[in-house]
DNA sequence: CTGTTAGCGCCTTCAC
DNA sequence: GTGAAGGCGCTAACAG
């Protein structure tokens, strides 16, 4: 029984009142009779009343809805992003509307489109490499924009990520204080600034250690397979400039570290005996891996939730151009059995 | 600069022509003179203009809005149907709306909430437990519902899903041609009838070879942890039933089984020496594991794809009652070392 | 070929 | 306390 629309006029009539009182008494706004109102609402409540947020909207200009970007869907580090932006987000009242641009510049624009046409209250980009036309595109909807770490074009925007850097400092530290020497970087060529972060902190502990950065390999991507393309093309590096392996791989993230894994036990190469392999973000099956993955734990919930947190203060705010926010959260080290 | 929207109205006045005239040049309708349409597209450009699909959404009461229910963004196996239908939907002038439930179902009701106030044209629900109450709630929106893997409710839904049951029989078929004898399964106490089907399987094919189907055990959830809780339970068990480990550990989906797999390393066990494991879906991670993973390739991306276009053929329809379509697609044994 | 009028469902003034 | 208008941005019907 597909039923029509029951509006707000239908219970007026019903109640013999005009359809701005049930409006009132629905929001319960403006003083009025409890008789009236609780007889408003139990009527909508038995005609099944739902009030369309596209007209509400349309007046209010307000849609409750916060529009998040993402890359793809099929990436474990985003999806825990999106968990946190959403759980925050209904505890306040939004509804997140996601989208994936790929790695397609135009998607991304006609994401931005349909943001506004269906006028997004707010837009969360998460883990994107915001090229500066994008930035414009972004800054020209004048509607409010918290980066997800992607602060690369991001000098302007609100922004919450974690302190890449930092990271990379510690996997290094902790590589080097067990005594491995010849650690190489598996790169991710698609990534921007979480990347070359990375790749600094890798650069710079080696040199502050005496050593010489000297073999950084590139994936197509950050995926299984760059992590496996990647290592392929490591392993007769090494071997032509060190005469052997590395020691170390300090993997771009956790899912390229899996592939590199597989193919050094395909190698018949032990970790982390022959080489030991570290990853990033502590995705969950890292725990899970044999053996174990050393990694650098990001708080990926967490990243959703407070993006979402200085979303919701940008529009409580009347202020049209309020202070830049930027928040950096901390990750932290976890020793497994892979180094 | 956060510009006001500019509507049809401005670039009506801007062309020196109404309303309606600008609506119809943009959507290309109704036959005008090429010279005013091309002034007024034109026009539309430099000003910036972005239809409000709400407002058109609430005159046509079409969003171009696909609501999609997922239990949660953390999944290997959820993301690729959602990245599936995405594609499809785009492709067809259509947006998704995607909204993760939990396993709430006060959160179930919400959600069905607000895809109704804002309007979706139809709505596909993935990988759910729908039970009778929250069946007769999505029936009662009279919007188009298509479901994924989750027929349990749905005799009277269209609905597209893979076979479990035809899946699950080739699984053990090859893990008893291999010689497997004392065969475990590792259920999802949390799934519905993708548990059910599997685990039929399971029990059939083992006393189709004369065996008794004796120890299943069953993990809190189908995650990592599932696994591996159902694992620590199952090996002494398997010690108490058959003075040893189970041969083979036949597992819900991949993730149970790379909780399984860790507990097994854990104890020493070889796989697949010891014990092999099988998994369920393929997802990416499988063949990267070691030992890479037998399990059973479900064509997630197609999943998704074919809802999509049932839901577009259902809202091609007129026809409130079309009959109804239910697709199956056919998944495949992929062979690894862990069996 | 184009303009006028009306209305989608709701909220927000304002009178009463 | 409640009702009567007006309008959000757009499309649909009908004039002209």
């Amino acid at each position: 029984m597909p039923q029509k629309r029951v509006s707000i006029k239908d219970i007026a009539e019903a109640a013999g009142v005009s359809h701005p009182t049930v409006s009132r008494a629905l929001r319960g706004e403006g003083r009025m009779s409890d008789e009236t109102r609780q007889r408003i609402l139990e009527l909508a409540q038995e005609m099944g009343y739902t009030p369309s947020l596209v007209a509400r909207g349309l007046v209010t200009q307000r849609s409750h809805l916060i529009g998040l970007v993402i890359t793809t869907f099929a990436d474990p580090f985003h999806n825990e992003v999106v968990q946190g932006v959403e759980e925050e987000a209904i505890r306040h009242g939004y509804d997140i509307f996601v989208a994936s641009t790929g790695v397609n510049a135009e998607r991304e624009k006609e994401v931005v489109r349909s943001f506004q046409g269906r006028q997004v209250d707010g837009i969360i980009v998460s883990s994107s490499r915001v090229g500066d036309d994008y930035a414009d595109l972004l800054q020209e909807t004048g509607i409010p924009i918290v980066l997800i770490n992607s602060h690369i074009a991001g000098s302007r925007f609100h922004a919450v990520h974690h302190d890449d850097y930092a990271g990379g400092c510690q996997i290094m530290a902790h590589l080097l204080e067990r005594g491995y020497r010849r650690i190489a970087y598996l790169g991710n060529a698609r990534a921007g600034k979480a990347n070359t972060d990375r790749h600094r902190a890798w650069e710079d502990s080696l040199q502050a250690a005496g050593l010489e950065a000297e073999l950084a390999i590139y994936g197509p991507n950050g995926r299984l397979a760059g992590g496996v393309r990647a290592t392929e093309a490591l392993l007769p590096a090494a071997r032509e400039r060190w005469g052997a392996p590395p020691d170390a791989i300090c993997c771009y993230n956790d899912t390229m570290a899996i592939g590199a894994m597989a193919v050094l036990h395909r190698c018949g190469l032990r970790i982390p005996d022959d080489v030991a392999v570290t990853g990033f973000d502590d995705i969950d099956v890292a725990a899970y891996l044999e053996p174990p993955l050393t990694t650098f734990h990001q708080p990926r919930h967490q990243l959703g939730v407070e993006a979402m947190q200085v979303m919701l203060s940008l529009l409580g705010q009347t202020n049209p151009h309020p202070p830049r926010q930027v928040r950096t959260l901390i990750g932290r080290l976890v020793v497994r059995r892979s180094s």
